[in-house]
DNA sequence: TAGCTCATGTAAGGAGTTACATGATTGA
DNA sequence: TCAATCATGTAACTCCTTACATGAGCTA
């Protein structure tokens, strides 16, 4: 479970309140993880009661507001999660099932299917591309902006990858 | 939730026990779902229970066998779902949050979690092409199996991608 | 002042994981 | 006959999802 070293990355990068984490989970940390107001609140409190981050409520704001900040203990516990050792990803792809359903009872509509899903996959690319062009022309030099274009490769990588992987089964099913 | 639609598959393209089922979620199908005998034991007797599928007891074997066939309402079922419309996968990629958590906190001992990760999608990818030069040369002809191919192929796009990305990674943190 | 939006939170349920348990057959 | 193994299953827990709820400023 990374959810907590993915909200301490965040705070570290930028202190903020749950419900501007929240709007970067849906953008930016949102694009490799990905995590609902709900669950963002939850383990907030948590963190705070670990001792990792530090709340304090925000005056003059709506409702009460609180902004986060990582405290050294979570600093550290950051540090020592990141060199922890990593199981590879378990896969659990939906659309590997269907066609394999497909195969054995079909044909059906999974076409229509998967020209939703490659548009869905051609826009998210183009969303990619253009971060790309917008934050990382000329390629950075520093260890830290490598690191996040390193990232954002994979991410386009991955929607090329799925796009024309959709755009194959669509053909082979027509 | 797939499971109960990979089971089905699974039962459709051969009928099976519990336990034999369990083998194949960790060989062939397991490649794109992966299930525990727990949850699959827990399923079929849903599976069961709703008539999709049937049991029958196994004399002459350990334990208490029962293998499983699917039902018409069954294959029924799992038509009307390979139809039903499929959300793009939830992404939850936990190298991503080391990465950028490495950013902010690093150097860490990362490299060697990197060096083991690519190791094993080394191993998978060269498992995957093993099944391919095995069971998908010459190309197949039959629908079915060229589905089954494909699935194959981007198994074996997404191993060689992660592999890279692995290295890329590593290159940039020593 | 009444609705609207922002910010935070509660509750219920589903799916998956981990550890443990039971019944039956095989084999030394 | 007794341990090992096979086949099935229970229990407890965590994480995630979905729907709903509350309090406080903002705005017509």
């Amino acid at each position: 479970m990374s959810l907590p070293h993915a909200l301490l990355t965040a705070l570290i990068e930028r202190p903020g309140a749950g419900s501007e984490l929240a709007g970067r989970f849906d953008r930016s940390i949102g694009y490799f993880w990905q995590a609902t107001h709900q669950q963002i609140y939850r383990e907030l409190a948590r963190l705070e009661a670990a001792g990792w981050i530090e709340g304090r409520a925000v005056d003059g704001a709506r409702g009460r507001k609180r902004t986060y900040r990582v405290l050294p203990a979570g600093r550290a516990e950051l540090a020592r999660w990141t060199a922890e050792s990593q199981e590879p990803l378990p896969i659990r792809d939906e659309m590997m099932v269907r066609l394999r359903a497909e195969a054995v009872v079909g044909p059906t509509a999974l076409p229509d299917n998967l020209a939703a899903l490659t548009r869905h996959h051609r826009e998210r690319l183009k969303t990619y591309e253009d971060i790309e062009k917008r934050d990382f022309t000329p390629p950075p030099t520093d260890r830290a902006q490598q690191l996040r274009h390193l990232v954002l490769k994979a991410g386009i990588e991955y929607e090329r990858q799925r796009a024309a992987f959709c755009e194959q089964a669509m053909a082979l099913l027509s």
